[in-house]
DNA sequence: TATTGTTATACTCTATAACTATA
DNA sequence: TATAGTTATAGAGTATAACAATA
């Protein structure tokens, strides 16, 4: 066994329930039994957030498994992009363009930096500014980035078929 | 100043750095300056990911507001939606059912059952599992938070329009 | 052996708050 | 005083691994 050891553990959430479980089986109704029932979803197949949710992370995950050899994440991507096509934006107008949180962009930019993909250099207009770039091995990084993620985007296209990947990303653009 | 004292810090990556920031302005691009232009998305404007995202994110921050005054979370009301619609149900079967890790679902139910929403019954045909049902009172509120998740639904409805609500919904079914 | 529920761990993300240096 | 960047912290979420009880 390796050092794990497994801690003294928490206890009295456990115990709260152990009473109940343990105990005699209250009641039970017969409902899910035989031959695996198609599970019934009811109200959240009304509801768009659960569908775009289970969406997004689909996308996500075929996403990271594609750009993994690179070690790029969706949202390193959303980054090295707007840094790209907008070279000595700063980390503000950055974090808000994205909807990223300041304080989480720094350590993003911290890793891309130690990378060699990104350099903050100072703003000669504002003392308080940095003007974002990509250093040429950034730029090599996303250029390769770009491939994979329009292999990505082209299977997608695939899956849901040309017309739909359209209107979906027109609707989607209005919001 | 409350208790907190700034801990000794990690040094050494904000150091690697401080050389570059410090010292001289290596150049910088003139590129963004004046009068707030308009951010340049590029690359991502092609890319469904990004914009599913952003809609996800929208969608949930309207939902948790929404619900917070009965304090229910999205993944909270998907598992009560499911429970309900589904009395006896396994964890395995409610996790995977919903996309949850089958880890992160045990602590759920911890909480929910610590606020008498739900209960794990023994299962009477197998022994390793739990028979999940609502409580009389997670019943109610589950009420309670279907009508508020009516009303998020509803204004979703109007921002969208009511045509494009119901084909980002047949769309996102499809996949 | 495999499965169900469980605990633990580590890492990411989100959300704040507070600090510094500049303005 | 306000803003830009930074650090710290707490809470979720994700991903694994390991374990006990049961099959």
């Amino acid at each position: 066994m390796p050092a794990v050891k497994r801690a003294p553990k928490g206890a009295k959430k456990a115990d709260t329930q152990t009473d109940k479980r343990k105990s005699v089986p209250l009641r039970e109704k017969p409902a899910r039994k035989a031959s695996a029932p198609a599970i019934e979803f009811d109200a959240l197949n009304e509801h768009l957030g659960y569908f775009v949710r289970r969406m997004q992370v689909s996308i996500f995950q075929d996403f990271i498994r594609r750009l993994a050899r690179i070690d790029v994440s969706p949202a390193q991507f959303s980054v090295l992009v707007v840094i790209s096509a907008n070279p000595g934006l700063s980390q503000s107008e950055l974090a808000s363009a994205l909807g990223i949180e300041r304080a989480r962009l720094v350590r993003m930019l911290h890793r891309l930096e130690l990378r060699n993909l990104t350099v903050r250099l100072p703003s000669s207009a504002d003392g308080r500014r940095h003007a974002l770039e990509l250093t040429r091995e950034g730029e090599k990084l996303l250029a390769k980035a770009k491939v994979l993620a329009d292999e990505h985007e082209s299977c997608l296209r695939e899956q849901l078929g040309a017309e739909r990947h359209q209107t979906l990303l027109a609707i989607l653009k209005t919001f």
